[in-house]
DNA sequence: TTAATGTATGAAGCTATATTCATATGTTCA
DNA sequence: TGAACATATGAATATAGCTTCATACATTAA
């Protein structure tokens, strides 16, 4: 066996498949600059997909592949009002982790 | 022009172009299992890439180019000792967004 | 110096993913 | 009902990235 997950003692050892696989699949979310100016806009408040299309300067369509994306990982969450779909940050987690990394990258 | 990032008060502009590549840049360094667990044998102590590899599992060659993309980035920094070099997590903020992570995966 | 060890790196192949285009679904208004 | 609007989605193309392999570089030991 490759790997050496058991916790027989000896000292903390790395993460499991599941687990390392779910931290990526949360950074990876945020890990292209097209979803960081989304989610960016989406800290000011709930926006629909236009206005969020309008704000980053993106396609309609670019943004609604990248909100489902988020939206499957909870990292945003959608709400239909009318023929539009406001979508929201989902989770407190999400806004502490972008603003770490906004501190980090203002920070250095 | 297709963004707005100016700051003319009226409200919080979008990330312009070269904060939301770093901040993009940053967590998707982090974005890939193979990373999260070699950053997660780096959360116990200084390691050097053969350790890391035996750890993680993976070639010392994959692991070797994983550190030269986490050096770069300045999230983890080399130190050689005779012809072994030891890395270590470099920056706070990292180790902050990591256990962020960390949390956000286990407790949901 | 030669051999062995530890790490770094370029190239290649393969997989993953982002954007666009076309189209489908659902909603409001006339 | 039909037309315009708002969003979603599948397919396709293009680009990026990961792992392996081969090899180079650096250090230590003999």
């Amino acid at each position: 066996m490759a790997e050496r997950n058991n916790n027989e003692g000896e000292e903390l050892a790395v993460l499991d498949e599941e687990q390392a696989s779910h931290m990526a699949e949360l950074f990876q979310a945020l890990g292209e600059a097209s979803r960081i100016k989304i989610i960016s806009a989406l800290t000011s408040g709930p926006k629909n997909v236009g206005a969020l299309a309008a704000e980053t300067g993106f396609s309609e369509s670019s943004v609604s592949h990248h909100l489902r994306g988020l939206r499957l990982l909870r990292l945003v969450r959608a709400e239909k009002q009318g023929r539009r779909v406001f979508y929201r940050i989902d989770d407190h987690h999400v806004l502490e982790i972008f603003r770490c990394g906004l501190d980090h990258v203002t920070h250095s």
